[in-house]
DNA sequence: AATACTAGAACGAACGCTCGTTCTAGTCAA
DNA sequence: TTGACTAGAACGAGCGTTCGTTCTAGTATT
């Protein structure tokens, strides 16, 4: 029981289909991605599919919480390395910026896709922990005096708004240059416009 | 011909079909809405939609062009109303605040809806005339010196990329006061961050 | 070591249902 | 009577899902 034996299936199975799918629901869509795609993307059968996950929705939660499990992770971690709030976004943003070059369809199936058309248990992103988290950071930010205080929400939407909006320009094809060229030119304007400093 | 008869169908059937249309897609999502829903909520018969519309892909078509001619021609107003940039950007923002309290549906189909999924013609909503025209705006603004000189996508995205994160977030009810409300604590620092003015 | 047994992973054909679409019949104004 | 319009039954394709089965590996028994 203890001992150290490589079973080879029942986890890597699962991560199989979820990478497939993750691929899939981020090129075509949930609605246009069928089992019997996920089947063949994966490598794993129909039978064994169910056999893993109850249903397809189940698949698409599964997908989901894992990503948005990843990005709490990563913004906890930026949270405890950086002590100003101004390093701490900015670190955010950088990440994000990262994450979208180099993993588009994590970026695509978190920020741009309908997920109450086909999860309609899970609340809406922006409601999720990784964006709670990120409202938190602000408002410790203002009590820090760090930021201009004002309405939490405004405070958050200002400071992500521009990066966010680039993001999903970047994954609509509407900008050609990689983001993290831009870091500097979007940091500086978001700051400016919460920052209790007068640049 | 030119006598004031009023033939009760021939455009009121269309128009039925896409408010309707509209309504349904912005609660359920294209996919999740069957030509039947459309037929049953619009009071209109299958056989009917289908002599207007040539498949459901052109009803939302339709639904979205007119969606987008109606918000350019708002915006278009909007530009030869206000000479300085600052007052067209800000009342851009009310509009769309007001559009959002006043007529939920289409501000989630314009901005929430993947339309790739279902529409893979059209190109993404931001690079639609509307959008196009609103950094067009900045683009003046820049050449008139009101706002700093710098990546146009970077500026479009600081202006009103704060805005529109308040919209969205509105939308999948994180906010509960209307927009309008805040209005003013978002503008003043959205302006901040590229106005070439120090505040 | 050889055998019998068990658990669960994998398989894919088949099922039933829903969907978008077509078809045929009917209505009404001109 | 014609032609634009409406109606909803009928159709067939494609979907998610189920099910009976085979395959694999570990375990217990001899």
């Amino acid at each position: 029981m203890d001992s150290a034996i490589n079973k080879q299936t029942p986890l890597m199975t699962q991560q199989k289909i979820l990478s497939a799918t993750l691929m899939l629901f981020s090129k075509k869509g949930y609605f246009n991605t069928s089992v019997r795609d996920i089947a063949h993307e994966s490598g794993v059968s129909i039978g064994s599919i169910y056999h893993h996950f109850k249903d397809k929705e189940a698949i698409a939660s599964a997908v989901y919480s894992n990503l948005v499990e990843r990005m709490l992770a990563e913004i906890t971690q930026i949270q405890s390395k950086h002590i100003r709030t101004s390093s701490r976004c900015r670190a955010i943003i950088a990440f994000l910026f990262d994450i979208t070059e180099q993993e588009p369809e994590v970026m695509e199936f978190m920020l741009y896709s309908k997920h109450r058309e086909f999860l309609p248990e899970e609340p809406p992103v922006c409601s999720s922990k990784p964006f709670e988290l990120m409202r938190e950071i602000v408002k410790d930010g203002m009590l820090a005096n760090e930021i201009q205080s004002m309405d939490l929400m405004v405070a958050s939407s200002c400071l992500f708004g521009a990066a966010l909006r680039m993001i999903t320009s970047r994954l609509d094809g509407v900008i050609e240059k990689p983001l993290p060229t831009y870091l500097e030119a979007i940091w500086t304007p978001s700051w400016r416009a919460v920052s209790t400093q007068t640049l």
